[in-house]
DNA sequence: CCTTTCAGTGAACGTGCGTACACTGAAACT
DNA sequence: AGTTTCAGTGTACGCACGTTCACTGAAAGG
C-alpha cells in the first residue's frame, strides 16, 4: 500500500491527498454574546486556534502510528508525516521538536491504552482461577482493540532511538512495580518485596511476548494463544507459590 | 539532459580513514609447484581471490554488526557500511544484493551463537537445580561475550524490515520446539506435545528478556540479574510441574 | 603466453531528507 | 479599530542515499 504515484519534478511534495485541515468557509454563527470580551465564542460549527491546533497534532500523532506499523519509528520521516497530514514539512515543528519528541508523546499515550486495559483487570478480583482468566481474555481483547498503540511499544522497545526506548523501559518498570504491589494483595502469605518484583517481571515478560504474538496472529489463532497464555499465567503463579514454601518455609 | 551539477563538489564521500585491504605490494613466492595446474598456490604470505573475498564479506558483516548497534538494520546505509570497510560504495553489490539480504546473513550467523550456547548447556545433564544454575550462568556469559549478536537479534525481531523479522521469528520457532524435545527428556511423566511447547515457550521468553536486559546492564548488576533468572526459570519449572499433577493427574 | 574472470574503482544521476528563512492571513487580544 | 500572535506556506539549500555504468588491474586458467 502507500503507493502516492511521487511523480519525478523537483522537490515538490504536492497532492496530500487526505484531509485537508485548512478552515471551513462556513463563518462562526456566535449566538447571543452578551459578555463582551474573553470568553471563547462557543459554537457549534466554529473551531478556535487551540482547538485547530490540537486536531492537527492528533492528525500527526495519528499518521505517526499508522507510518510506523510499516518501518518502525526510525524509517519515519518528518516529511512523510507531513504530507499524510496535509501540511507543508516545516509546519510540523509548530507541533513537536523533532521526530524523538513525537516518539516521547506515542510512547506515553500508548502506555495509556495499557494502564486503561489494567484498570479493566481490577474490576473486582474474585478467585485466582478467575482473576487469570479475565486477565487473558482482557489483554487479548485490549491487544487487538488498540493494535497500533500496542505495536508502537512492542517495535520501540528496542527500537531505534535511544530517548524512545528508555521512555518504553521507564514505562515497563513502573508498570512491573505496580503489578508487584497489586499480587501483593493476593494471599500469597509473607512475600518478600524482592521475591514479588522476581514474579511480576517474569509475569510481564510473559505478558509481552504474548502480545507481540497476538498483534501478529491470524485471528483464528486467536483461541490457541489465549488458552497458552491462562496455561503459562497459572503454570507461573502456581510455580511461585509452591517453590515459595518449598525453599524457604 | 539537465546535467545541472547540484554544488561544486557534489558526491565525494573521501577518506576511508579505516584499514584499506588493497593488495599488499609483496609478490606471492610461489615455492616449487610440479604439479603445473589447478592446485591453488599455498603460501604463507599470498592470499588467493576468494580469501580476499571472504575476507571483505567478513568486515562487512563485522561492520554491519557494529553500525546496527546505534540505529537498528532500519537505519544502516549501504554507504556507512562501504565507508566503514574501506571499500567503494559499489563494491558491496559484490558480496549481498542489498541490505535485506546482509540482514540475513546476519540472522542465520547470531543463531549460530545461540546455538553455540545450547549445546554448551547440553553437556551433562545432572539434577534438575543444576541444569538451572548451569543454564542461567552459560546465558549470562554467553550473552555478554556474543553481545553483538545478541543484540542484533534483539534489536531485529520487532524491527523494520519483515524478511529479516519474519527470519528471526523462524529461528525461535526452530529453537522454542528443540527445547520442547529437551524439556521431554527430563522426568515429567507423560506430558502432552503441546503442553511442551507451552511450557518451552514460556521459558523461551522468559530468556529473551533476561538477554535483553544483560545487554544494557551495568556489569555490577549482572549477580542480580542472574539471580532473578535462576528463581523465574524454577518458579517456572516447579510450577509446571505441579500444575500439570494437579490439573489433569 | 594470452584470455577470461571479477573484486574493487570513480564519476554521475535522481531522490528524499532535515532545516533555514521570509511570508501570509485569520484569530486573539488590547 | 489597530496590533500582535502564530499555525501553516513556499522556496531554497546542502547532504546522504541507492543504483547505473564504464573502467582497471591482478589473479585464475586455458
Amino acid at each position: 500500500m502507500t503507493a502516492a504515484a511521487t511523480s519525478g519534478q523537483a522537490d515538490r511534495d504536492v497532492t496530500p491527498n487526505t484531509v485537508h485541515i485548512r478552515t471551513p468557509k462556513r463563518r462562526p454563527v456566535v449566538l447571543a454574546t452578551l459578555t463582551p470580551v474573553t470568553v471563547p465564542p462557543i459554537s457549534p460549527t466554529a473551531e478556535s486556534r487551540s482547538e485547530k491546533k490540537e486536531r492537527t497534532r492528533r492528525a500527526i500523532l495519528d499518521a505517526a502510528l499508522r507510518l510506523t506499523e510499516d518501518t518502525g519509528l526510525a524509517g519515519l520521516s518528518l516529511r512523510q508525516v507531513a504530507k499524510e497530514v496535509g501540511i507543508v514539512p516545516t509546519a510540523f515543528y509548530r507541533h513537536f521538536d523533532s521526530i524523538d519528541q513525537l516518539g516521547l508523546a506515542l510512547v506515553e499515550e500508548s502506555f495509556g491504552s495499557l494502564r486503561a486495559m489494567i484498570r479493566d483487570v481490577r474490576q473486582g478480583t474474585p478467585s485466582l482461577g478467575q482473576i487469570v482468566d479475565s486477565s487473558v481474555s482482557v489483554l487479548v481483547d485490549h491487544v487487538r482493540d488498540q493494535h497500533a498503540h500496542f505495536g508502537f511499544i512492542a517495535r520501540e522497545r528496542s527500537g531505534g532511538s535511544k530517548v524512545v526506548r528508555d521512555a518504553v523501559r521507564r514505562e515497563f518498570q513502573l508498570f512491573e512495580r505496580e503489578l508487584a504491589t497489586d499480587l501483593a494483595r493476593l494471599p500469597m502469605d509473607h512475600w518478600s518485596a524482592d521475591d514479588l518484583r522476581i514474579l511480576s517481571n517474569l509475569i510481564v515478560s510473559a505478558m509481552i511476548t504474548t502480545s507481540e504474538e497476538i498483534l501478529r496472529a491470524d485471528p483464528r489463532d486467536l483461541p490457541d494463544i489465549q488458552h497458552r497464555a491462562r496455561t503459562q499465567l497459572l503454570m507461573v503463579i502456581v510455580g511461585a507459590l509452591n517453590w515459595k514454601s518449598n525453599a524457604s518455609g
